[in-house]
DNA sequence: GTCTATAGTCCGATAGAC
DNA sequence: GTCTATCGGACTATAGAC
């Protein structure tokens, strides 16, 4: 993928970590098991076990994997060197969380797959979300209208991942570019 | 509780399912079994499944509690007899979502549970969810608008679920408002 | 209506061959 | 780096006493 990167990352990881989420995303988060993504990614338990010793270290590398997809995408789109308004980033972390869960469809599954699992790693999710929440304050609009985008753009997310989401592709992309010209340049922050 | 009826249920029947919610919200989704259930309501594994004869049963009853609940609560507020607007009754809604999740904070555990366990039991809700999505298009801001509301309000709540919420007591109060705002009679509906 | 006891399954993880 | 075999524990659910 354009935005994953070889950080320690084989090709067999990332197979695997494919199938865990597609497994949570198909499934439900709780019958993530070891022997289902192994089965899923076509090796063995053991096979899987050498590259995650365990199922927390399996859960804990599908969120660093999502959590840095995120940040990857909104540098490449920010421009690693150039200066950038606090404004310009935000709108295009929300361009980012909007593509990465329609660009692949399981992206966010680690969230509910972890919380499911291992609610304490939800710890660090959370406090990423809070570094993204404690810059909203100096946004030119201020601190509501942009909370209010992301909090949409999370039940938008969240809800497809647990299936509830009762919206068709076409209302899927209207609400989309309704939460894009909410953060719009020089149109009103919503 | 004040909303809470007495269809078939009683009081031990409301204990299981509240000792369901708490274990759901401090445990994780995953951690829902039966043994845990019965231990933190304080009967036995046999004495639960008297009253729920499989794991499914108390997640449909969970699941149902929940819906009746906030329609429950909303045909209160509305008023059983007396006419009211499709935007009044939305706001009532929005609120009622609101509030119920802070009065009882496991209340919409349920979601996650049965996404989790038995993502087949989630079309209900999503039905239910696109009945109320199916009546934004005639509010008096139009679809958009008012969806977002809507997944703002989910955002927020199963953030909450999920424990990925990262905002305070006071921002999360500050968002209640604005959004609470956002659907206001006679303010833009966004 | 609530209990104990237990059957049968599936889980995560280990050990060790190749 | 991937495999098979297997252990101990936890799970859902049943049977039957009180």
């Amino acid at each position: 993928m354009l935005f994953r990167e070889p950080i320690p990352g084989q090709p067999a990881r990332e197979r695997l970590l494919d199938a865990a989420e597609r497994l949570v995303l198909e499934t439900g988060a709780g019958h993530l098991t070891l022997a289902a993504v192994a089965k899923f990614a076509g090796v063995s338990k053991g096979g899987l076990l050498y590259h995650f010793p365990s199922k927390d270290s399996l859960l804990e590398a599908m969120l660093a994997r999502y959590l840095h997809d995120i940040d990857a995408r909104v540098a490449a789109r920010v421009g690693r060197g150039g200066k950038v308004s606090r404004a310009a980033e935000f709108r295009e972390r929300v361009k980012v969380l909007l593509e990465l869960s329609a660009d692949r469809r399981g992206a966010g599954a680690a969230l509910i797959a972890a919380s499911a699992d291992k609610p304490e790693l939800m710890a660090r999710c959370r406090a990423d979300y809070r570094a993204v929440v404690d810059g909203l304050a100096r946004l030119p609009g201020g601190f509501e209208p942009a909370a209010l985008v992301l909090l949409a753009v999370s039940g938008l997310v969240l809800g497809e991942l647990l299936q509830l989401s009762p919206f068709t592709p076409a209302e899927r992309a209207r609400l989309a570019k309704a939460l894009l010209k909410a953060v719009k340049p020089h149109g009103r922050t919503q």
